[in-house]
DNA sequence: TGATGTCTATCTATCAGTAGGTAGGCAACA
DNA sequence: TGTTGCCTACCTACTGATAGATAGACATCA
């Protein structure tokens, strides 16, 4: 089945508010990514706020998806997958995670889109903590919060420092430090 | 010594850009801030990353005096002042550290801001470093780079979440895993 | 079968508002 | 007199959003 419009947009829209945030995307730019008006954007979503809760929680299903394909039963293959799944998300120069970007605009932001952030950094820990919980490793809750704010956290430095190294050090880091939380 | 115009500027730009993010902070937003028309920013600030330059700078200048005031000799009161700096820098929906607004858009910032975001981060692993160093705990690096990271992802985690509880969690975290990291 | 109505997805054209930036003038002050 | 600091007035480019039109698909009904 060839791609929806509405899920084109979406891939541009992600694509964009990735690299260059989600103010600085306008329907223009998305319109001339996937070859219609801006006018047509607006038919799919009518408002910026529309389109932003969309791809939030687009951004979510998907990341969802790939969580629930990582095996539970090895602690450190398990943590590796997860982190895996942070550092394929970061392209240097070209995208970090979509909710550290959503995150730090997150004042500016209409309520429905924050929701949805909140929501993907919940969706986080919570496999996290069940992953410690199952190994008896922390306590759970306080580490996996740790890691997921390191890892979004390593993503905003290694980008502004353009210094990949920065974002796998600290990813490392924060794996050695589980236990003694 | 009252402040001057260019004083005013940047701290009107500063508050702006820490609860809206730089892309959304406009000359003309700042010029009816402190009184005076957009065109006359220009003649402080003649172009957009000429002020984001100065913006950063001025920041991390600040920050540092507040770090020269801490204390080395006792090292859990020194970790507890380094969070202070970033626990008095969130405002729950009002302001997060400026350089986690700025590197979260870095792709699409001027190279020159980006530059000196990158120092502000230097500066903070190099200061907590040589504290760690200094009382022999952990390997220094990897746990200074762990606990800027988190800090600063863990205010972008609370911010979206509109939970400051979330931000305190991770810095109680950061500080409880040194030593084994 | 053919006409009618409705829905989808797009278009053109336009809106008011705002963006960063510039030219040139004016007044105070060294 | 020259510099500083601000002004008015303007420019071009772009923003999100809306109105109104249209072509094609599909379904209903006489």
């Amino acid at each position: 089945m060839p791609l929806t419009m509405k899920e084109k947009i979406l891939i541009a829209a992600e694509k964009r508010v990735r690299s260059a945030g989600f103010t600085e995307t306008s329907f223009r730019d998305l319109a001339n990514d996937v070859g219609i008006k801006s006018a047509s954007v607006h038919y799919h979503f009518p408002t910026k706020p529309d389109l932003g809760e969309a791809l939030v929680t687009r951004y979510a299903e998907q990341f969802k998806a790939e969580l629930d394909k990582i095996g539970l039963d090895d602690l450190h293959a398990a943590l590796d997958g997860f982190i895996s799944l942070y550092s394929n998300a970061f392209v240097l120069n070209e995208s970090i995670c979509l909710c550290a970007v959503m995150g730090a605009e997150a004042i500016g932001l209409p309520e429905n889109v924050n929701q949805r952030t909140k929501a993907f950094f919940e969706l986080n820990k919570a496999w996290l903590e069940a992953l410690l919980v199952k190994h008896g490793v922390g306590d759970g809750g306080d580490a996996a919060s740790l890691i997921v704010a390191a890892l979004e956290g390593g993503m905003i430095v290694a980008s502004a420092s353009n210094d990949r190294s920065l974002f796998e050090q600290v990813a490392k880091a924060a794996i050695r430090g589980i236990g003694s939380i």
